[in-house]
DNA sequence: TAAAACGGAATGAACATTCACTCAGCATGA
DNA sequence: TCATGCTGAGTGAATGTTCATTCCGTTTTA
């Protein structure tokens, strides 16, 4: 196996450990075995499990953000352009259970609030779409007049919560559905 | 101390810590520590420490059931009713930040996820205010045809999302906010 | 004063991380 | 060309730490 591969091994392994049982129910030692790798190889990538840990989500962030701008077009309407953000986002999410599991797991640890809580307060974000969506929006009177945070808040968690019952298996989106929720979480934004 | 009053402290002391730090941030010597009690006597009171965890969980639910009830009027519309479960929840929240962390850890936690898919399987919830409003509200053509999981979703997904960002401190929520708030996820469920 | 409740040191299990060792592959020199 | 030595990735047993839980001597209660 080369190099990568070992990196790439380690990687699924971890991810798919991470996302199944949260990052207590993954042991370094189980992420080896799954890896096919001795447990002391993957420090010869991560420095420790912290690290190996934030990695992984600045890689899943990396491979998100691209699906998500795909067919993405500022000449539309704001409602159209919406609509075409959180559908993509919520068809991600269900394409890509782990990578939703792994980003929750992420986002309800200590790492994901010190991650968030630099991302607003330093306005670092890696996706702009979203806020410039809602700031034009607000400024041409279409959205209401919320905080940005909260204008976050209000879109991203109907979408979050849907993909996550999808995923638990307590209910099953089709692409008629997920398109009624983004219409929901549109209707819940707009003036 | 008498023994309510230990089992009390025990509980205080666990709540706080767990709530703050997660399951795994709030060893069972520390919650001794902060209870000022020795570390073997939680054990008198408590089997185990999930026991302990499902136990707290019980005891939130039934503080806060009655408190959401309050001033519920079953003869006004909708809307109106959606509207004051909500705020009411969504206050509740914000009053009692130490309450919805603890909601928070447990949900997130296998716990919580079971313990979800019990109450959506075997229908026995422990208030069924929400569910029966909203089953009213598609019968009569004033909700969205959503299936009830999903109508939840769109409710608690961005009450809850809002609520976390006030008690991380990303904003600062006032009455006449979480009016709005709570206005804006009836927008996302109305018809 | 017998029984129940406590306290906290002791125990053992589960981990993250380390480190001494192996060995495949490559370079060097004869 | 082949023998020899070197390098550094890879390994996994060993280490040290952090818990949950137990156990027994002590204190409180009735």
């Amino acid at each position: 196996m080369s190099k990568q591969d070992k990196r790439e091994e380690i990687v699924r392994a971890a991810m798919e450990l991470i996302a199944e049982h949260g990052f207590h129910g993954a042991p370094m030692a189980m992420i080896a075995e799954h890896a096919k790798v001795g447990a002391g190889t993957i420090y010869r990538y991560f420095e420790n499990k912290d690290i190996l840990i934030t990695e992984l989500y600045r890689d899943l962030e990396e491979k998100m953000f691209p699906v998500i701008r795909e067919g993405y077009e500022l000449n539309k309407p704001i409602r159209e352009r919406f609509i075409h953000l959180g559908t993509g986002l919520l068809r991600y999410f269900i394409e890509n259970p782990l990578d939703f599991r792994y980003l929750e797991q992420f986002h309800n640890s200590p790492y994901g609030v010190e991650h968030r809580r630099d991302k607003i307060l330093g306005e670092k974000e890696g996706c702009h779409e979203f806020r410039d969506l809602f700031e034009e929006g607000v400024s041409r009177q279409i959205i209401k007049d919320f905080p940005l945070v909260l204008l976050f808040a209000l879109s991203f968690g109907p979408l979050v919560s849907t993909a996550r019952d999808h995923i638990l298996g307590f209910v099953t989106l089709d692409d008629d559905l997920i398109t009624r929720i983004i219409e929901a979480c549109w209707d819940g934004i707009k003036k």
